[in-house]
DNA sequence: CTGAAAGCGCTAACAT
DNA sequence: ATGTTAGCGCTTTCAG
């Protein structure tokens, strides 16, 4: 049914040379006579060839794609990870990168252990180079599975486990001091956090380090309501924190988008941000800028980092780089009037 | 470097069957000795064996995948894509689908020429079996391209043109007669629109069905700003639209997103929703009932139309349908608290 | 029910 | 600088 295309026999013929002549010519391998690959060119034109991926990758084991995996289980997740300004920003900062060197990014979501399952099988089968992976839990087993199945991998985030895996990281912790610090200037001292679940590692240290700067400022007892990193959530985790801590006058979010719920909250009670509470959320996502008063927030730069991990991947896969490289980024906060 | 794993030919010498025997099990063959099958099944488990998909798809043609195509240009495109709840239906939808059939969905994106023509010839090498596409521009080429690279294809939206193709749509018409038919009943006569880019067809039959609905009730010279589908743009059109039109009483808007923003923008006006002024958006998205008060929308099942989509694709690809087959959906409208 | 053998289309030594 | 040749790992007739 499918029908079958021209090959590079057919190409040779057509232009009376023999098929390696022609493999050069198509792989641009120097040491072919230019009218002769003038010929040939013409030849694959005429023809309409296009390589067989699949012969190629047979010999060079090779296939010039790279996944770009996000992994995390529950309903409707990718209505989740598509609601989130965070993954987009993975999405243009690794392919940015990963289209200048001409490989192919292909998007590979495992969101149940099925997923999981099928993801693992199709990349250690041989569909793509290697993976970037973002993964939402310490917990989740695909990392560790993607290693033991030897598919070249970079995480983003620092793995909870020894891994044979490269990584990209932000110091989470150090952001975390710079919202506390600024909380403080302000003059701020009656503070909450909203949290994220146990399972993820990134929103844990950002809360550590936002109790130890605070501790080290004679702060302590820091309430903590956990999200889902959801606006939604945000928004039930800031009802509780006022409920239960009525004298609060500075709220520090894991992520902006719970930041941004909490925002929303406050402004229906009527409660003034960041006049009777200061608010300072993490990522500098678009819902920073788009929230209304403008968000206070610790900037991540994700495209930058999606970039180091494809660019570490692609160092490995050239063997250029380690196994186990990473990359680390500093955080910067960004000023907005929430704080 | 890439260190090659067991093939058939150690799996068969371990079984101390033939290849093909071997074969025969892997693809779950009849005809074969349950003794057998159970001696080459230890042997595959001892081994650690995995199908070398390359070698697979020389001979069979066939990936076992099917690519998910997101396409238009724009400047940070897949940030732009992620913030859209639409297109995280349009996965769940398809990756629901497919998983039941163990057919691997590749997400690819195509943010610019660079990108389509990266995508065509990755699909037209044959990485994966057909594509599923979602593009926004009437006159992306990106369809015209699959289509002529020979890769069956199953479109969101009828195409502009003819086209060798199937696909599913919506009666997007049926559907602003609706929203239109709802705001009349309402009581709203002054009513106003806020559209999308010309670029969009089914923008547009929402706009023209809404119009042609009100024409039958005498009702003309509906105004009409254009807004990019996000809530930023939903915002700034309320605001011309108030501007210019400063009695309306009833908007309808091309989606969700830009309801939402309208919304966000009246009632930051102080302007009541739906008591000055009813709102409507169109796809029932998370947006929709995200949205304070509670949006009146026209329900666009996007997620058994992704899910069509692919049983359309799979069919064809079975044989069993037409190159050409199509699907619509009709619309129902979801009453909530904006009108 | 099983095995032998012929390729699928391509790259990469190796010759020339 | 070009051609010849030997596979890459698998499926699939075709015999038996």
């Amino acid at each position: 049914m499918t029908k079958r295309g021209p090959t590079l026999e057919d190409v040779a013929r057509e232009a009376g040379v023999s098929r390696a002549t022609v493999s050069r010519v198509v792989n641009g391998v120097r040491n072919v006579d230019p009218r002769i690959q003038e010929a040939v060119r013409r030849a694959i034109t005429r023809t309409g060839y296009t390589p067989n991926q699949a012969a190629r990758s047979l010999v060079t084991r090779r296939t010039g794609a790279v996944a770009l995996v996000f992994s995390a289980a529950g309903e409707a997740f990718a209505a989740r990870v598509f609601a989130d300004p965070f993954f987009g920003r993975v999405v243009d900062g690794a392919l940015g990168f990963l289209r200048e060197r001409a490989v192919q990014p292909v998007l590979l979501v495992a969101e149940s252990e099925q997923a999981r399952t099928q993801v693992v099988q199709y990349l250690r089968q041989g569909a793509a180079d290697g993976a970037l992976v973002v993964s939402l839990d310490a917990d989740d087993p695909l990392p560790g599975m993607l290693v033991a199945a030897g598919v070249p991998t970079v995480l983003f985030g620092r793995p909870p486990g020894p891994l044979r895996a490269g990584y990209v990281d932000l110091d989470n912790a150090a952001g975390a001091r710079l919202a506390a610090g600024h909380l403080l200037a302000r003059g701020r001292r009656r503070l909450a956090t909203i949290g994220a679940p146990r399972s993820a590692p990134a929103a844990r240290e950002r809360l550590d380090g936002f109790r130890a700067a605070l501790a080290e400022a004679g702060i302590t007892g820091v309430p903590v309501v956990r999200g889902r990193f959801t606006a939604a959530s945000g928004r039930e985790a800031m009802a509780r924190l006022l409920r239960e801590h009525p004298g609060l006058d500075g709220v520090f979010a894991a992520n902006d988008l719970m930041a941004l719920g909490a925002c929303q909250y406050l402004r229906e009670r009527g409660v003034a941000v960041p006049g009777d509470i200061a608010v300072v959320g993490f990522d500098d996502s678009r819902a920073a800028t788009e929230c209304r008063p403008g968000l206070t927030t610790v900037r991540q730069p994700v495209e930058e980092m999606a970039a180091a991990m494809a660019r570490l991947l692609v160092d490995r896969l050239r063997g250029a780089a380690e196994e186990g490289s990473r990359v680390l980024f500093d955080p910067v906060l960004v000023v907005r009037e929430s704080s």
